[in-house]
DNA sequence: TAGATTGTTAATCGATTAACAATC
DNA sequence: TAGATTGTTAATCGATTAACAATC
């Protein structure tokens, strides 16, 4: 069989989009309808053709030449792409400090995130609540996981602890981890593991930094 | 003048330095003295060339053939590169529930990273202390990263507020920025902006659940 | 009509991977 | 020596950018 309407959608292109969205949800705002993407381009600081080549992978709509791409329409398709307008379910392992801040960050809602449940080893966080989610003991993970039907999980524990957590997400019918320990997780093939590099990125910081100052 | 040495390592290879190092960590408490390229390729899942390139890019010492590389040099040298040996002071922006969060965070300073002081708008918080710093008046972010020397700045607050805050932070003589609102920053070409795209991640996620779930 | 903008094909660029001689 | 591994040059791959005819 042949998939016709299969859109090819890369991950860099994906990661445009949220920046595109933030900037057409203010267009719209400005009572903006229409919008080229010479213009959005501009204000992104990306090339035009880019921008055109991203609207076309994500909306069957067209552009007018002459005008543009119907804002509204490029908003909704974008939203309904992100999937902030389905809310998939998750669970956390990991109540350390970064963990924690998670279970009280409200933003991931807005993303169509919902932490239902958080797990930790060490005895003394069990059964608290943060935010209103309960802490249970890891070693139950496989079995919540699967009661529940979770297929995200979020992993904030130390480096030494990923991998064994990341192993019961899987055995507990996880599909797709966000994993937060600067550590390389083994998966089987159909699980996807998007690794979140705090350390990477500072590091790219203080290299622009250092060089920087060298030169003053 | 011709520069000879001055090592060329791209933004990809960059991003996977915190795991080799971290590999490299534990190979080192196993006691492994010496490790080669496709061993390390292997267990993180890469192309082994990737990794001799990777490792040459980082170190001046050479690997041994038939042997391989000498496990501590790669993680001092690692270490050196990534900015692990040596703190930056920053700033964050914005104390709501992320930026909270980030304040508390005891991760940041194993990667040499030392938040000095927060800011936020609201009254409410000003005045107040998380982790033991103090927060300030976001209207005296320029004046405060200038009189105490500070060249990072972290931005946790809502996206409208974003620019204005990353001017300030410009004006103070900030070089380089962690920006955590989804939105694209204008700056002055000598400052560096690190976009970290929590809701693209997300998407990645969402995207590859939903392929998954519609093949069961 | 003239001109801005679109969609698409071709060229460029950069990173990854393959091939292979040199080395211990 | 034989063979694993290195470092490097060449081929491949994929994303970005340039060029350009079609359109309103």
């Amino acid at each position: 069989m042949f998939v016709e309407n299969e859109k090819h959608i890369t991950i860099q292109a994906l990661h445009r989009m949220p920046y595109y969205l933030q900037k057409l949800r203010e267009l719209k705002n400005e009572g903006v309808e229409v919008i080229s993407a010479p213009k959005i381009a501009q204000m992104l600081n990306l090339n035009e053709v880019q921008v055109r080549k991203d609207f076309a992978a994500v909306s069957d709509s067209k552009g007018k030449p002459k005008a543009g791409f119907s804002v509204l329409e490029l908003i909704s398709q974008m939203e309904e792409l992100l999937g902030f307008n389905n809310t998939d379910d998750a669970v956390l392992v990991g109540v350390g400090s970064l963990g924690h801040a998670f279970l009280a960050y409200k933003g991931f809602e807005e993303y169509g995130l919902n932490i239902v449940a958080a797990f930790d080893l060490n005895p003394e966080f069990i059964g608290r609540e943060i935010s209103g989610k309960i802490i249970l003991p890891a070693d139950k993970i496989s079995e919540m996981c699967f009661r529940m039907g979770i297929h995200i999980g979020i992993i904030t524990v130390p480096e030494e602890q990923a991998q064994k957590v990341c192993d019961q997400l899987v055995a507990g019918g996880v599909l797709a981890i966000w994993n937060f320990a600067p550590v390389h997780l083994s998966v089987p093939e159909n699980v996807l593991v998007k690794n979140e590099n705090l350390a990477a990125s500072l590091a790219v910081l203080s290299k622009h930094l250092k060089e920087k100052m060298k030169n003053l």
